[in-house]
DNA sequence: TAAGTTTATATCGTGCACGACACAAAATTA
DNA sequence: TAATTTTGTGTCGTGCACGATATAAACTTA
């Protein structure tokens, strides 16, 4: 019985793994386009809605600590999508405002999140489904993230 | 309509993400006590099952290139969990094997998946919804490895 | 105000993932 | 059998993730 547990098989944790990377995978064509990557395609998105926060903030947002951000926003300063400057209030803050080019690429990814569900729908997966897996998924991450005290 | 589609609260993909790596961290501490990280213990949990497998075998089951497993199985090997040898019948193939080392881990192991299942029952989660996860999950990676042919 | 603590960000080292490419053994075809 | 293609594994370079640690600014407290 805990043997049986051990088989991948049975596991939840590998499949969640094992999309997780399919995902991305199924984005990268749309992605190469911009010339861009997952994650940093994950921080547009949150500029997109809101820009000029704080690392503070994007790393909330998207669950990364700033030993992740710090870097992949470096190479995005880089890339000319974003620009960081010390906060002029609190001197310990970097706020993040997204340059010409970052914005314009709202444009181009505009069309990808239903294309993603286009494969889902055309393979008859109802919306209703996806709906569902987001709201579990959704109360898994409280419960984890609880359980897992930054 | 289309607009909303680009919000982060939005989208399945950012969940399936971020409890990716919850899972992750949720394993961490029963890991560290084996000394071995995420997807070591997915190999380990392959040739439990099934020892003296080929790479190619192992790379099909977790989804994962040979470019993302050699490394990987040299690490194990080099922290003698296993071992690898070129096939007699087919020299191009290599053989992992499990050690003594390698095998036992498995008891340690044992009660690892039960004790993410009691986190999720605490909260109340019904072990139905597991099983509903599970199955949709897989109907996912049909889907997504179907348009991503290897 | 001086000393200690917290906060915001960053650096460093390690281990995945993965695309592009390399290479030898095996299988296929001419 | 010789030439070509396929198969199985591997190296290399890049970009995450993340634990441990560093550092300076801001805040708290004595």
């Amino acid at each position: 019985m805990e043997e049986d547990q051990l088989l991948l098989e049975n596991q939840v944790c590998f499949p969640i793994y094992s999309v997780s990377r399919l995902i991305t995978k199924a984005y990268q064509p749309h992605l190469d386009k911009m010339g861009i990557t997952y994650p940093q395609y994950l921080v547009l998105m949150v500029l997109w809605e809101k820009d000029k926060l704080p690392v503070n903030s994007i790393s909330k947002q998207l669950m990364l600590k700033t030993n992740t951000l710090s870097p992949l926003l470096k190479r995005m300063e880089k890339m000319e999508l974003l620009e960081r400057r010390r906060s002029p209030q609190d001197e310990r803050s970097v706020i993040v405002e997204l340059t010409k080019k970052g914005l314009k690429l709202k444009n181009m990814a505009k069309p990808i999140p239903g294309e993603l569900v286009n494969i889902l729908l055309k393979e008859n997966i109802q919306l209703s489904e996806v709906i569902q897996l987001k709201n579990i998924l959704n109360e898994w991450i409280e419960i984890l993230s609880k359980n897992n005290k930054d």
